[in-house]
DNA sequence: TAGGCCATCTGGTCCT
DNA sequence: AGGACCAGATGGCCTA
């Protein structure tokens, strides 16, 4: 497991999650990330830049002028060259190289989308149909590990505004919106397990349905139109496609969320969804929201079931739990190892050092 | 059509 | 010398 304090700078710049995270820290990052990196030169036009072929570079290494100083600004040496091979032994041995260098370079690139795909599987909102970018998955990655660190670090059950802040931050609106529309899912379910009404007082018309339900778009039924997840969903919702609204409007159900997090089930389960456009579902937490069986998630990744679940048990976090904050602090997540329970946090730490 | 994302090619740099 | 790694350029595809 991550050792290094959260707080620490070099580890994670953009400064700690969850309490001091605000909508301004975010637009602020997003006018930094516009910001173009300085370079040093002009961007070099197509035309301008000259590319050479190999054949050319083989006619510069045969024809080079010996005018001028070399590297090192000396005088280049006069007198014959080496010859380097015939102009076409030469050619076709340097169009070789470049053809073997290009599909070693492309074998390397599909090695780390491999690895890509890999890191995809184990975070949050896993959707064979709606892949998350490359950028998008190593952010919510970062952001997936730093949260459970610090849960672990903690051993404190996390706010879970927090948490779900922590795993969104920086992530592009989509991405949001794809985290999001899984805990809807969970919202709801937990709505229709308990008969609805977890809101109350002045919020109850915010949160009759579900407080998820004030916070995004109406989830679709399983087959009618679009689910959270997909682009452009949740963008005719009350919370619209803006992160934003939608972070706001969380103060209003605040309440009834965390009624929602001490009563949810592990059981709980969310409706099954078919078709080409089937959001990121079949998840048995709030977060383990993997598209793909268990068996053939555990079998890719080893550990690829590091679930914020719920909770463990009813009796684990009911009414009156305790969450004990030191080294024999209970993990409150399933931690699913080639299918077992895992729950002892220092196994999980030794996990992620092997 | 613009912008985002991606795969691929390519040349440079570093290391063995 | 050759391979790994990296970053820039380019073109294709998709979506809003």
């Amino acid at each position: 497991m991550p050792t290094f304090p959260f707080h620490e700078p070099t580890v994670m710049p953009e400064g700690q999650f969850g309490a001091n995270f605000t909508r301004d820290l975010v637009a602020e990052l997003r006018v930094r990330k516009q910001e173009p990196f300085p370079k040093a030169e002009p961007s070099p036009v197509p035309e301008a830049r000259e590319r050479r072929s190999p054949a050319d570079e083989s006619d510069k290494d045969e024809e080079e002028s010996e005018e001028g100083p070399d590297e090192h600004g000396q005088p280049r040496r006069r007198g014959p060259r080496k010859k380097k091979g015939t102009s076409k032994a030469r050619l076709d041995r340097v169009k070789l190289r470049r053809m073997e260098a290009n599909a070693r370079e492309r074998n390397r690139m599909h090695g780390l989308n491999n690895a890509l795909d890999s890191l995809r599987r184990v975070v949050p909102c896993y959707s064979k149909t709606q892949k998350l970018s490359k950028i998008e998955t190593l952010r919510l990655a970062k952001n997936y590990i730093w949260a459970l660190s610090e849960i672990l670090s903690s051993g404190r059950r996390p706010d879970l505004l927090s948490f779900v802040q922590s795993l969104c931050k920086g992530l592009s609106q989509p991405t949001t919106n794809l985290v999001a529309g899984c805990l809807q899912l969970n919202a709801r379910a937990f709505v229709a397990e308990h008969g609805g009404g977890a809101g109350g007082g002045a919020d109850a018309a915010l949160c009759a349905r579900s407080p998820y339900d004030a916070l995004y778009a109406p989830y679709p039924s399983p087959g009618a139109g679009t689910p959270p997840g997909h682009p452009g969903s949740c963008a005719g919702g009350a919370a619209g496609s803006d992160g934003a609204k939608a972070f706001r409007a969380y103060g209003y159900c605040g309440g009834a969320y965390e009624s929602f997090y001490e009563s949810a089930s592990p059981e709980c389960a969310s409706p099954q969804l078919e078709g080409p456009h089937s959001p990121p579902v079949n998840f048995n937490g709030i977060f383990a929201l993997k598209h793909e069986d268990a068996g053939e998630l555990s079998k890719n990744c080893p550990y690829a079931g590091v679930r914020y679940c719920a909770v463990p048990s009813r009796a684990g976090l009911g009414q009156g739990a305790v969450f004990r904050g030191s080294s024999d602090a209970r993990f409150p997540y399933d931690v699913h190892v080639r299918g077992q329970a895992y729950p002892a946090h220092e196994d999980l730490s030794a996990a992620f050092h092997n």
